[in-house]
Formats: C-alpha cells, structure tokens, sequence
DNA sequence: AGAATTGTGGGGAAAAGTGGGGAAAAAGGG
DNA sequence: CCCTTTTTCCCCACTTTTCCCCACAATTCT
C-alpha cells in the first residue's frame, strides 16, 4: 500500500528518489508506464503489474483484440530498478510526456505510484479532491 | 473509542502529544490526513483508516473514477508513529492546513482523533453543539 | 508525602537527499 | 574486425534532515 505526497528534484541524469517507506515495497522492481488517460508516470511492483496485466488479458475476447492489448500495455512500459540510494531512471520519453522537468512529485495512490511534474499534480490534485468528497457526501464514509 | 477534548503545546519540531488513553489504540501506528470538510486533522489508527478507504473504494464506479478516487484518499495521507513520550510529529503542511501553530486541541472523536487551533475550535465546537441539540431534540436522545 | 506517570524540551546518531566520478558496456566508424 | 566514442550503470561522498533517546519539571495517584 502506497500512500502520501512527496517532492524531489530530479537529477540531470533523470534519476529520481523513490520515498524510503516504497522502496522495499520496489525491491524486487517497477514497472513504469504511462498513466492511463492521465500525464503522469505510474510505477508499478513487478508483481502487481502482473496481476494488473493478467486481468485485463483476461477481458479481451478475440486474438487480436489481445494482441493490440498486449501492445498498447506491454509497449510503453519499461522495467526499472532501484540504485543503491533508492532511485529510479525514469526514461526520456517518460518524461516528456508527463512533463516532469527537474522536480517531480511522487504520489502514492494504493496500488501504485505515480509520478507528476508540478503543473499537472497541482489541476488533479484539486479536481480528485472535489471527487473525493463528493463521493463522500452523498455515500457517507 | 476516542472521547474528551485536550489541549498541548506543539513544540518547535512539529511534534504533538497524544493523551495516555489513546496511545494504546495507536500504537500500532496512525494516518494522518485533512479533515474532511473541517479545517482540521484526522488522526486514524491503521486499521480504522483501512477500513474507512476499503469502504470508499468500494463506491467507485469508473476505473477511471477509482484512480482519482485513491490519489485524494492515499496522496494527502501520512504514515506516523508514536514516539517515546507519546508524541506524533506532524508535518508542516498539514499543520499549515488546520491552521495550528504552538497549540494544539486534541479531540476525541469517536472513531478517529482530531486535532485542531485553538480558533478553528472554539467556532467548530459551537456551532456542532448547536446542531447536535437540535439532532437531539427532533429524534429523542 | 512519596512514587510513578505525564508534559515539554533538546542533543546526538542514523538515515535520507543530492550530486558527481569512473568503470563497464554498447554503439558507431574506419 | 578492431578501435574509438558515447552511453549506461554502479559506487562514493557530502550535506541536510529525520528520528530516537535522554533529561528535567510538573502533575497525578496511591
């Protein structure tokens, strides 16, 4: 389980600290992806990107729907490790796309976590937030 | 069961004490998060807080919908322990949030602990006194 | 009144954040 | 095919922050 808000600065090698409370968590490896529909990095324990992986394999109905699947999952993912002080290497076109410059915030999200520039972290944080308690007022918690 | 209503000096490191009778239902470690609404802090000993995110969780209707959902819930919460003396330390931006600067009032709150400023407090415990009498009053106590 | 517990403060050791250097591996050109 | 150049990766080092422990004063309980 990941959970908080940190900032750090991400080095000109594009190196970036993971908060020591996820790093045995991350042992083992991470997957990183492209944050589903939002511009963020998402990185995942190997073992809950396969469970991940797997039950969304088990949805596609035809070959080639699982193909494509495969594809679009499989093929913006990259496999990373930790170094010795708990970085992460978080590739180019990774970055670009989720606009992280020199500073990111990792945010824990449950399962996964993720990875933003300033800008982007700052609109979703406030429209999750809105969501949230919304939810929350007409659910109740 | 958390009840009764405290008042401690945070000292020059953020750090705030929790009243004897409640270090025993935290020591397993507590959650920091906003007050939902309130300007306030929630304290939550683990367990209250999973169940509290599991049942939210659970009224997420859109994959999409759920990942917002756990960047609110898990992105603003933070992981504390007890210290030694009985003390939690409370990061600066939650602290910021409530408001509270030297002093803080610990409140027992059935199912969590909240801690709030002295201002924050004063109007909050009027104004929830006012509207408990009137739930009272319509229902029968 | 004495003893134990609690509120409050501070100091020191350990860990985390940040940056850089050098060896090994990969890529490219002659 | 070999040598050169570039990139990748791992390790080391420094600074700052965090965390844990100790200590004293005040209060409560017996």
């Amino acid at each position: 389980m990941f959970f908080g808000e940190y900032t750090y600065k991400v080095d000109e090698k594009g190196r970036a600290p993971l908060p020591p409370k996820f790093r045995r968590q991350m042992k083992e490896g991470v997957i990183l992806a492209k944050g589903m529909g939002e511009k963020c990095i998402a990185a995942y324990p190997v073992a809950e990107w396969k469970r991940l992986s797997d039950s969304l394999a088990a949805k596609a109905v035809t070959p080639a729907n699982l193909r494509r699947l495969n594809r679009a999952i499989f093929g913006s993912a990259f496999g990373a490790s930790l170094d010795g002080q708990g970085r992460i290497i978080l590739p180019f076109s990774l970055r670009e796309y989720a606009g992280i410059g020199d500073t990111a915030i990792v945010v824990g999200a449950n399962n996964c976590v993720e990875l933003w520039s300033e800008g982007e972290w700052q609109a979703e944080k406030k429209s999750a937030e809105e969501q949230a308690s919304e939810i929350i007022e007409s659910f109740g918690a």
